[in-house]
DNA sequence: GGGCTCTATCTAAACGATTAGATGCGAGAA
DNA sequence: TTCTCGCATCTAATCGTTTAGATAGAGCCC
């Protein structure tokens, strides 16, 4: 026999008051209460084992106090740890987390951010996949983009400053001895990931515009046979190649095993992705090709697991956490400062430096 | 001049209706309405972009439709996936989630069930970790635990066969031709861990009830010097000893890093968890130690991040989604059918076997 | 003592949905 | 014609809070 739980109004007749009064007591309300009133009040709260009933004050009040999170996937570590902060930020504004994973799809977002203004979320947070499109801002709740967003809609954009973590793994690659640095992108521009290999092109010496022609290895998910083709980058140096690949450990791992079966791989490499670094690491390990002596690589995410693969990788670490934080902040109006603090470069195994 | 999102009532008064009819047109509700009308309700609902309010319904028909999902912490790729299961099960029976990470703190796991409770959640998913100690079965909501519970309470608890899967992964190193295979659990028993652990014991041959004096190699989180001590089980082999680190990469690095340098690595050992296999590659990669050649290893999780590290790790692969999808099941009433699937051998390089 | 102001408290109307019971109406039975 | 049945619909109570407005006393001043 599961006793149904204790309303205000079981409070208040325990206590011999009015529920109004409890209330009061309870929300420390917007009215004062006498300080004898409210001992006794308390105590049968206690009693009881009164817990408010956030639904019956979110109806009254207009505020759930619950955010909506969508994620294209949280098993991906790089969304997974990001996800993890967000809601330690939203705990610590005493805000609890709807979580959603679009897997990736558009519609699938959309759906999830329809099913969170139902359930009356107070804001949302979209860490959205630049595979996602640029859905157009919900409406009726306040939003947030992290990560990744529409540009120059009403719902702020919270990113690092992708440009500058390129450019310092370019010029550290350089400090290394290597003219020429490579990059692997995502299947196709846009995104940050599009940001960050436009700040390549310019950091490499390529004219960023729309050069020539200019052609590209890819790999997809499959592991099917997938022609691989480069060519430098129009005015950059030569082994400067664009390499493409999905954003699995699958695929990074398939291309690289190509490039090195065709003897085609570079001697130093930006991947976009630490899933995708981790992918080229595993592949040119199960070809023998030794990293960093062979192939000097530097990864633009700098997840937790970046610090522990075989060797280390050399990242750009994205302050998720402050990311996180702001993106918490601008939601609710707390205004979370100028942007967050830059990707910063920390020098692992995997570029060359000593351990 | 955002304007006040449309209730029943407005939808009704569009229509011409009551607002009765409209619940019964939205639910298909228990009572029929003629065509005609439901038409009407249907296009004056479009005109108005209703979209029914979760939060009234819940307060009246006492069900919110949400799950409460407790994780130690999703950042860590094991609770991860499992979350983002859990999600994925919950959201394919039309329920939102809500999530909450504990950081493996007992208080804050239960302060988390508290606010999930107060939320009205219909139902608790606890992905406990052993170190968060029984906390009694939160009352009032139908709860399950995954991966590790109290045993024998009212909450079910989904767990994959531990023992099945060590008893495997003995037996393959076996038949690789190790005589000795050392085991690497946490920092103290209990849990699924614990339970990796006795079965590690039993078949490698020591007595798993309480035997002897036996030490251990230990290794706290703390890259500071800890002393390491080890010696073969009772009446196990030499060389089948237990080590001893936390849960983290960082620890399980230092550790081998340690043994290494003692001249005590084990030439065969099985990581209780995939981040401590990890720790164990990336520490014995740094001191130039062969994985597999002069150590190799298995580890009992088996996360998506096992199948590329280098050398790919051969694991003991635990059914997550069975796990998840069965949890949900059960929450929901639906029952999950028996056990779920054991966990399978999956061989891959860290063992020895060919790539 | 009557008229004030304060303070502490109570009453009751929301919030937006669900749903049991009441109502109205046309068709068929007697 | 009158009664009954069934259908379609309406009315209104309800879920548990919040909070504005009403009320009741106490203390104070003239």
């Amino acid at each position: 026999m599961t006793k149904r739980p204790s309303t205000l109004a079981d409070v208040a007749r325990a206590a011999g008051t009015s529920t109004a009064v409890v209330s009061y007591v309870i929300n420390n309300g917007p009215r004062p209460v006498a300080a004898a009133t409210r001992e006794r009040v308390l105590a049968a709260a206690a009693e009881l084992g009164y817990r408010p009933n956030r639904i019956a004050r979110a109806l009254r009040s207009r505020s759930t106090g619950v955010v909506g999170l969508v994620l294209a996937d949280a098993s991906n570590p790089y969304f997974g740890a990001l996800a993890r902060y967000v809601e330690q930020a939203l705990e610590r504004r005493d805000r609890l987390t709807l979580v959603g994973n679009a897997g990736y799809s558009p519609e699938r977002q959309g759906h999830l951010v329809e099913r969170f203004l139902a359930a009356q979320v107070d804001g949302l947070v979209i860490v959205s996949s630049d595979t996602a499109g640029d859905s157009a801002a919900p409406t009726g709740v306040p939003a947030v983009y992290v990560h990744h967003g529409p540009a120059g809609g009403p719902a702020p954009v919270v990113a690092a400053d992708n440009r500058a973590a390129v450019r310092q793994a370019v010029a550290h690659l350089r400090e290394h001895g290597h003219r020429s640095v490579a990059f692997l992108a995502g299947p196709h521009d846009g995104g940050p990931v599009g940001v960050r290999r436009e700040a390549w092109e310019a950091a490499v010496g390529g004219d960023p515009g729309p050069v020539g022609v200019r052609r590209e290895a890819v790999a997809g998910g499959e592991p099917g046979p997938v022609g691989v083709r480069r060519e430098a980058v129009a005015g950059g140096e030569p082994g400067s190649v664009l390499l493409r690949s999905d954003y699995s450990r699958a695929a990074a791992d398939a291309l690289t095993r190509r490039l090195i079966a065709e003897g085609a791989l570079p001697r130093a490499l930006i991947a976009a992705t630490d899933e995708q670094a981790i992918g080229v690491l595993s592949g040119a390990w199960a070809c023998g090709v030794p990293v960093p002596d062979r192939l000097a690589l530097i990864s633009l995410d700098g997840t937790p697991e970046s610090a522990y693969t075989a060797p280390a990788l050399t990242v750009t670490e994205q302050p998720l956490q402050a990311m996180a934080e702001q993106a918490v902040d601008l939601l609710l109006s707390l205004d979370g400062g100028a942007e967050p603090p830059a990707a910063a470069l920390v020098p692992r195994r995997s570029c060359g430096c000593a351990a």
